[in-house]
DNA sequence: GCCATGCTGCGACTAAAGTCACTGCCTGGT
DNA sequence: ACCAGGCAGTGACTTTAGTCGCAGCATGGC
């Protein structure tokens, strides 16, 4: 069964199981499901009754909340070897915010029951969970406090900034970056809307501290995008 | 060796250690040590080193990130049983928010070897951990949520609802509470600024859903309140 | 090639949020 | 009794966020 060979070791991976042993993750694999989400696609929304753990082999998936008024939040975005719904799974609560493909993703679904007795069977994936949910702790402790003290002309060159460092790559004049998606999805990651994404970017690049072309990006000034960051006004 | 004993059952009222036997409560028991803290003294800092778990015994906390400006958001606030900087306590990183006692406080403080120690012979503390940092990011998502999509009206409104379900006296024209604490606070834990709570209660009262006394306030249109919660605009 | 569709840029506007400065009030200390 | 200090209410103002409507532009399907 070369199949639960793959999908044992696309479980081993993900963060959650990267302790476990090859025995271990082929007792898992038998138990979990091969799904897949084109772009754009819900897994579940918010409210829904927990059905299992997912974990993301190949794409990305976002977490977020939306409002009444058709406003979106993300809270996160989980790419390969990232899981979504440990909480619920293990708490039985319902899902506290809604998951969609950002891109197309494959997705190992194991189901609520399975994972719980596999829990049982293997305590130091309870640990690992703590890890993974400490983790996704502090991110949110941070979308609030970039939420309540950060405008979002801050919040923007946050994540260029963050970009930069990450992957950007130097060119002559300043360090190319791409943005992670359209305008209305970056929107939705900093918790406001287009509009002000768009105006926000151009003004950065009246400012002369980085140069916009569709999605690419050129910092232009790093030392003063992150000067925006720590600015009272 | 008495004092044992009242440490003891006090560490066996946090929800932390609900499931421990008495003995195992008389172990850790002596590892824990009491502490005082007066109303507004702090207990650490964001970004200090996490020396170890804080217990509630009496009083109240608050947990809050601030920023430069020296605006301040409020997380938890957590009452007697309780418990705080259990992450930072496991996973070895800094604390992520500053916390300080909101009334005079006792606190049982245990060392975060001692701690971590008695968690390896304790796995049934593990899981408690889950549990309680489970429903602190729910709380947090809930902030979120809140801070994005509502404004300042609605969280007030939000919160005057809440008071008034869990700890409202009926009397004859509508639902009596008491707030929590100053405009200050309250304006903290909104994220806002005094001025703001100041005056939607003002605009709540002239619109006849409550009666401000000070800080009593009577709710006279309860429906009329939770109205405000899910209005578009 | 042409049209529908989705992404982007902009101007003008409204509405919230936040700032500043000041007043009055109550309370606790001396 | 008096004064200092913290708390609350308020008016006038600035800044930021968000809304609406529209126009330009690429892209991909037919």
């Amino acid at each position: 069964m070369p199949q639960t060979e793959n999908v044992a070791s696309a479980l081993g991976a993900a963060a959650l199981f990267s302790s476990l042993s090859p025995e271990e993750l082929r007792l898992l694999a038998r138990h979990a499901v091969r799904k897949h989400y084109a772009q754009g696609e819900m897994l579940f929304s918010e409210g829904d009754a927990c059905k299992g753990l997912h974990i993301i082999v190949s794409g990305k998936l976002r977490i977020f909340k939306s409002s009444i008024s058709g406003r979106e939040q993300v809270l996160a975005v989980e790419g390969p070897g990232g899981s979504v719904a440990e909480l619920p799974v293990f708490d039985g609560a319902p899902y506290p915010a809604s998951v969609s493909a950002i891109e197309d993703s494959e997705i190992l679904f194991v189901s609520r029951n399975d994972f719980r007795s596999f829990c049982l069977a293997h305590p130091e994936v309870a640990l690992k969970m703590l890890a993974v949910i400490g983790a996704r702790l502090r991110r949110l402790v941070g979308i609030i406090e970039e939420l309540s003290f950060a405008t979002v002309r801050q919040r923007l060159a946050s994540v260029l900034v963050r970009l930069a460092q990450t992957e950007g790559k130097p060119v002559g004049e300043g360090i190319q970056i791409q943005l992670p998606g359209t305008h209305q999805e970056l929107a939705h990651q900093l918790g406001t809307v287009r509009e002000l994404v768009s105006r926000n970017l151009m003004r950065l690049q009246a400012e002369g501290l980085v140069q916009v072309e569709a999605r690419h990006i050129t910092v232009l000034d790093l030392p003063g995008l992150t000067a925006i960051l720590d600015s009272s006004s």
